[in-house]
DNA sequence: TTCGTTTTTGCAACCGGTTGCAAAAAGCTA
DNA sequence: TAGCTTTTTGCAACCGGTTGCAAAAACGAA
């Protein structure tokens, strides 16, 4: 059905290679040339096959975009965002998700027989094997939203978490919280050990204030909800700081819930800063994590990758900070 | 770099047509040949190339997903559905961001380019020209969450809009409500107006009771808050349909910050029943559309589409039903 | 105008597969 | 075992492009 190079070729009345090369930027043509050529690719309604060109050119444009956070909203802003950029710089995103998924092998056979030209692995939940996978299948891959490393083994954008632990610490300790606790994510994820880690290695230094520690079983509402629920149970904590800014919605309705009052009562800080968290009536404290910087900063990668695919790992790392709202108090002395 | 079909053969001591036949199923290859090729083609890690296929037959397995709506969360759950559901039936989403792109050609050409073997729009404020451009270009199209109509031109799967205003009028009335209002979205995109015409419609039948009408500027928080806001200034209706479920979360925040009460002051009822509707802290009383059901008819419809490309149009039109929740009280008689 | 240089063009092979066709091999029947 | 049918296999052309190479055309200088 679609038309043809070959049929645009015969209508201009000139070889195929000359209509290929008007079409190919770079390639030596004659004005002359290439306008009785665009005239006959006009008149018919031509447009070349990129996929076909993929076969002799080696590459597709293509880019796996790969993820399993399909419930957080903050990844809805990621995906515009990774979507938009990618297509800018005229690569198209092939998306999947790996929600469910467990072995990295399937993705990165299905990817390749699409011939992807890069992979972005776009999860703060996946395991680092994924990434993995693709390095050593020889596939570019950027890991966004993935453990900031000083010895990265692949390209990483993301934040350092184990710091935004110590940030989440010292903002309440500059408000004076004397029982804090930590409300991780799951405990499996990098991005939760980290947080923990930095959490509770700030606390240290505060061995007068009382520090709890627990996990929800997922970066989810519902998790945080009841995990809460259960911790409110025992004697609460003063001054929460919650794995992401989802659990700590979660957390908000727990704690209306059982008749306490967010500010009045408890202190939370979440992470993220998702645009959710901006709504006036959730008016979340929050640590702002810089995602449109993130996601171009690996889109950027991404392009040099595929320019120089050996290029030496790197991990870019991205400063956070606190953004005031009204969940977190300082507490009157 | 990867291993071709050339390679695998020499390595068998077979020609090419038989280690291309062991990988298309149906096609007549002995057992002996077959464990000869698998052997080499797994020592040699071989995996077809889909693209280089599908050039001889016709069929890439590339599905465009269209798309303008990021920053609606309950496209989160659209995408995760479609995603999923598309790759289980062996079919590979390529993610097109429409926002901001009025012009339906480009992205015409550019999923022609990548030979897609069909495009599902799914997007409640796409024009239907978006989908009607796909069908003329010849390329399968189903339009999920597009317009429906007694005499399609596109495929289409989705809701009633007109009875879904309808709807919540009844709901309304049913709880005594005297002054009543229409919040709805843009008024540009069909799913609105078409809201707006059942709502209205059926008000027609209770010439008693007071009614307003409102357009918010955009399907957002922001939006919903901003001209929530603007009618609070005047006299408040004492129950609100809003157009959609995160317009009313906007609706809600405008409440709150008036100091008036959403349960006692006034009621809201949504539209779609996302999942954050259901989180206890919002607990929004909402119109439930069975997207579930929405995106996989959509994928089935496109997978029927595939095999009878000039299939005759048709649209499946899912019921919605109201869910009980804690914004739309009965009033006192 | 001639001759050397540069640019433009077409030929033909190739990218990594698929497939119609005919020859070869295998299976069946007698 | 011969003779016929069915299955399996390889050849070669093709899918829709790109590209190295050499011939042709255009250009410039003398």
């Amino acid at each position: 059905m679609p038309v043809t190079l070959k049929e645009v070729a015969e209508r201009a009345g000139v070889s195929r290679s000359a209509v290929s090369r008007t079409f190919t930027d770079g390639a030596s043509v004659s004005e002359k040339m290439r306008n009785k050529v665009e005239k006959a690719a006009r008149e018919l309604g031509y447009s070349p096959n990129a996929l076909a060109s993929s076969l002799t050119t080696g590459r597709t444009k293509l880019i796996g975009l790969v993820s399993n956070n399909f419930h957080n909203p903050i990844f809805l802003e990621v995906f515009d965002l990774f979507t938009r950029g990618l297509q800018d710089r005229g690569l198209r995103p092939l998306l999947v998700n790996l929600t469910e998924e467990r072995d990295p092998e399937n993705s990165v056979r299905m990817l390749r027989q699409y011939s992807v030209d890069g992979v972005v692995v776009a999860s703060s939940t996946l395991p680092p094997e994924f990434a993995l996978a693709f390095r050593d299948a020889g596939v570019p891959v950027v890991h966004s939203f993935g453990r900031a490393s000083s010895s990265p083994k692949v390209h990483v954008v993301g934040i350092d978490n184990v710091e935004t632990g110590r940030m989440a610490a010292r903002a309440l300790m500059a408000r004076g919280y004397k029982h804090v606790a930590f409300l991780g994510g799951p405990r499996d994820a990098t991005s939760t050990q980290d947080r923990h880690k930095g959490f509770v290695e700030e606390m240290a230094l505060h061995p007068d204030v009382r520090l709890t520690e627990s996990f929800a079983k997922a970066y989810s509402h519902e998790a945080g909800r009841k995990e809460m629920l259960r911790l409110l149970d025992d004697q609460p904590a003063e001054g929460y700081f919650c794995g992401d800014d989802v659990l700590s919605i979660g957390v908000l309705s727990a704690i209306k819930d059982k008749g306490l009052s967010c500010p009045d009562d408890i202190g939370i800080i979440g992470l993220n800063d998702m645009e959710m968290s901006r709504w006036e009536n959730i008016d979340l404290t929050t640590i702002h994590q810089p995602i449109k910087q993130i996601v171009n900063s690996s889109i950027e990668l991404m392009v040099a990758m595929l320019d120089e695919p050996d290029r030496y790992p790197e991990a870019r790392i991205f400063p956070c900070s606190v953004v005031e709202r009204g969940t977190l108090p300082e507490l009157p002395a």
